[in-house]
RNA sequence: GGAGAGAUGGCCGAGUAGGUCGAAGGCGCUCGCCUGCUAAGCGAGUAAGCGGUUUCAAGCUGCUUCGGGGGUUCGAAUCCCCCUCUCUCCGCCA
């Protein structure tokens, strides 16, 4: 959410940046809900300090066993006054607030400006894409050939989207979530957080999925939950309506959830293999900082990110989202793209953003920069640490061999029972 | 699912025959004093949100907030209703 007292201070400002993100949102007619609740607050905010001041009277003279029928009489009119303004300010508010609930957040201004993902910004490369001495295989053909994924039982047993992983396949995918956690734990400072799957309204609000964004998330029919699209949601709403210690900060979280999506408006896009399923598992890296650095911190997690793919050499590059293509609540966003040779393109395998102070102040995620200064909003950040749906899909692509099988990126060989490489028939 | 208890400031915890309660006390924190240093001790300060004033901030000032929503009343942390969550006991269950 943006302040409205920036807006208010700096429309223009604010007004450029909406148009840089090619959105169309009327500053003016906000700016006029905005006078207009503030007026009316202060006129009744006059009456209730008058009423106060009575109302103390009343008690006094109460007290003392005088008569005060006459100014109970005189109050009794002003508090319905009262009460009829209060609820005007109120539906002032609530008009205000689903306004400002669905403007997006500002871009940094290192953003770069554009229309859509052909105007971003490739930022550097990591390693080349792999070549073949054969003609290589898609991960949905390599998968089913060697009885690891089950594209149709998925879609029986649960519908399009989905997919049954199976033996070793099963196990990749579980190694690779280990893989991640561990690297993200051990070696990048992430506390391990293991949150439930399903979130309420609030936390949906507080990250920015919803009002806006209701049909690209599952509800369930009961208790008002929601299925959660990526950990960022219950991760980050861990510390919704908090006020955390300076020393508290910064804060590294990291965890692994299933991702629940309803890709509605995505019919037709990758609909063969992994890479766009209703149900997915990713690794999720979620950051809590002081303002000042949090740009720094973004770096610092885009490279905890890239280092999963480093170390299982997966050929990657980093884009810089245009203004654009940035997502609604992000300031700035890099996303991983892995080679994927069955595209013959790189493809989105983690997206690494700072919000800013956007979440937080949805979320009121709040910290005191020192013991005598007010409260202020923490900056958020998260990334993908990875997708590990994808990074199934960019190894079997990647690591196929001439014979079918698949060679096991050596830091996975622990996690995989030792073994070397995933042939046919492996139980 | 049934029965009961509870939800107060950064934390703990008082406060319910409605008025002087934004709220005792303690912890923590900040500043000062004391001290060779640390600890202890002494003194003072220390909630948030939204407005107004101000170039901004500070300051001053108004309003709101004692889990959330509604009601009664001139006036509600205190009374009434609904909801959520936590705890205890019972039942069911991975």
């Amino acid at each position: 959410m943006l302040d409205i007292k920036l807006i208010r201070s700096n429309p223009e400002k604010v007004k450029q940046a909406l148009a840089a993100r090619r959105v169309q949102v009327d500053i003016d007619a906000l700016l006029v809900l905005d006078q207009k609740r503030r007026d009316l607050q202060a006129q009744v905010e006059e009456l209730k300090s008058e009423r106060n001041t009575v109302s103390e009277d009343i008690g006094r003279l109460k007290r003392e066993k005088q008569d005060a029928s006459q100014m109970i009489m005189q109050m009794k009119s002003v508090s319905e006054k009262i009460k009829t303004m209060d609820e005007q300010v109120r539906e002032l508010e609530l008009q205000l607030q689903s306004v400002l609930l669905t403007i997006p957040n500002l871009p940094n201004e290192v953003v770069p400006i554009g229309n859509d993902d052909a105007d971003n910004k490739e930022v550097r490369r990591w390693g080349e894409p792999t070549t073949f001495g054969f003609e290589p295989k898609p991960h949905w053909d390599l998968g089913e050939t060697l009885d690891i994924l089950d594209f149709a039982r998925g879609g029986k047993v649960a519908g399009a989207r989905f997919t049954v992983y199976k033996g070793m396949g099963a196990r990749l995918e579980r190694a690779l979530i280990n893989f991640m956690l561990d690297l993200h734990t051990g070696e990048h400072g992430y506390k391990e957080i293991f949150p439930p799957f399903l979130v309420n309204a609030e936390s949906m609000t507080g990250t920015g999925q919803l009002p806006k964004f209701e049909e690209d998330l599952y509800k369930l029919r009961e208790g008002n939950y929601y299925l959660i699209p990526t950990a960022e949601v219950p991760v980050t709403n861990l510390h919704r309506d908090e006020i955390l210690a300076k020393d508290d900060l910064p804060i590294y979280y990291s965890a692994y959830t299933a991702c629940f999506r309803s890709e509605a408006g995505a019919h037709g896009r990758d609909t063969r293999g992994l890479i766009r399923q209703h149900q997915f598992n990713k690794v999720e890296l979620v950051k809590f900082v002081e303002p000042e650095g949090s740009y720094e911190e973004l770096e610092k997690l885009t490279h905890d990110a890239e280092d999963v793919l480093k170390q299982l050499g997966l050929p990657y590059r980093v884009i810089t989202l245009c203004t654009g293509d940035l997502g609604f609540s992000s300031a700035k966003t890099y996303d991983l793209e892995v080679w994927l040779p069955s595209y013959n393109a790189y493809k989105e395998i983690s997206s690494c953003s700072n919000f800013e102070d956007f979440q937080a102040r949805r979320a009121s995620i709040k910290y005191r920069p020192d013991s005598k200064s007010k409260t202020e909003y923490v900056h958020t950040l998260n990334g993908s640490g990875v997708a590990v749906g994808r990074t199934v899909a960019a190894i079997l692509e990647n690591y196929q061999q001439e014979d079918g099988s698949i060679l096991i990126p050596e830091v996975l060989r622990p996690y995989m029972g030792g073994i070397e490489k995933i042939i046919l028939n492996d139980k």
